[in-house]
DNA sequence: CGATCCTTTGATATGTTTCAAGCTTAGTGG
DNA sequence: CCACTAAGCTTGAAACATATCAAAGGATCG
């Protein structure tokens, strides 16, 4: 952990850039962030619900996601994030954050100062604005999670997931063409979805005989993607994506 | 339909103040905001997906919700709000409504355009905070929402529906002790909670049976509150209401 | 007073969970 | 380098919650 003033946080503003413009000034100012970086193994929390919290974290490699446990223990994944994504734990409301966030995998992040931000944001009106748009996203993307979760079956549910997190990576170019990464456990997929490790399990086995797609150790590839997408009831508009990818 | 500057616009203040921190000067700034005043009838769309947005929606009385739906017809309700909710269609990013906004009963409501809210914002630093609070507990709500319907079972999800309509119409005000408005269909509690219409009246019906509760024509009321929240596995944390209540 | 919307009911079908065990694979230490 | 272990994947059989379909009963409102 040291302060920074590398472009270590290229990642984030990468992905900022990609749904607002930002001029050279904003971008400057983003990448001297001050930070606390951090090098986290996989399954590591980053955050834990009921727990004091830093501010924002952005990743910087790897994955990670946030979650939220009932009352019985049962978990439910409320997001999966990659590289270039920030997480805002944002319970400034509270002090007290009412969800994790964990590692997928090992990963790299910057912990961001609430204080930090808001100065950028006050400095940059463009800077809050990209921000603001960020965070818009992330409320669209949990109303088609809760449709998802919400109104279709293990199969779609599945399908659709692995349409998201295709086209993430595809539009943060992380991957090449018809392999990506899918560094979660069946366990954690059925965690995403609502649905249990052994059906989810069930239900990967069916796609693959089809010949929809292939899976190996932490990764897919999508052997017909317009039939995942099709099964999926995929529409890839909620993620607000640039026109070139989505 | 007409330009007003009466306190029309006090209850979305009220709930606004709730909160955060509101100055006289800001309180003033937001109840001279502009708007559009319209008279809506039960089931009139506030918003259609996929359709054009004039701005923010300030309910001032009634109820609505937003939904969106699958590919094969079936519709998800993501949210309820009640009188002085703000209802942010903030689809500014594609100029398009990823989801539909509709009301539940008759209900007068607000239309602010998305320039007047800017304007406040950045005339008032305390009203953009506010405005940024009210969004951040939506978001934490879509969270406790997923994971009501991805986790938990019927009973549950419909103990703990009830639970957050009942806080948050104590929050407002808007009730009588024990007797609170449910101005929904069976049929719609069930989009709601990624169930059934025809499962929800028998869940509901079980729950009558129990004491637990007791329905008639567009409301409940609460026999037992702590068994409910019990059964429901209701921690009001989530909504971020003021001590006194939660 | 009929029409419509909502609730209720019953019988049956289905998707998903549960439990329990065996199998693979990757990682670890001897 | 091999055996050992732990984690994750796969399998089967049975139980369960919820969906589906279809029809009847109540309420509410022109």
């Amino acid at each position: 952990m040291a302060i920074s003033d590398l472009p270590v946080l290229m990642p984030m503003v990468n992905k900022l850039k990609q749904r607002s413009n930002l001029g050279p000034a904003e971008i400057e100012a983003l990448l001297h962030l001050p930070c606390r970086l951090a090098d986290m193994r996989a399954g590591a929390y980053l955050v834990r619900e009921g727990t004091g919290i830093d501010g924002c974290i952005a990743l910087l490699s790897g994955f990670a996601y946030r979650s939220k446990v009932a009352g019985d223990g049962a978990r439910q994944i409320l997001s999966i994030h990659l590289a270039g994504d920030l997480v805002d734990v944002d319970d400034s409301l509270l002090n007290v954050a009412d969800h994790s966030v964990q590692t997928l995998t090992r990963a790299e992040v910057a912990v961001i100062s609430r204080q930090a931000i808001s100065n950028v944001s006050a400095a940059f009106p463009a800077v809050a604005r990209a921000l603001w748009r960020d965070s818009l996203v992330e409320g669209s993307i949990f109303r088609e999670w809760l449709l998802n979760i919400g109104q279709r079956c293990a199969r779609q549910r599945i399908a659709h997931l692995l349409c998201e997190l295709v086209l993430r990576q595809e539009a943060a170019g992380l991957c090449k063409s018809p392999v990506y990464e899918l560094p979660m456990t069946q366990e954690q997929i059925g965690d995403a979805t609502g649905l249990t490790g052994v059906h989810v399990n069930r239900t990967i086995q069916g796609m693959r005989g089809e010949g929809l797609i292939t899976t190996s150790k932490g990764a897919v590839s999508v052997v017909n993607w317009q039939q995942l997408q099709a099964i999926g009831d995929f529409d890839s508009t909620y993620l607000h994506l640039p026109a070139s990818i989505a």
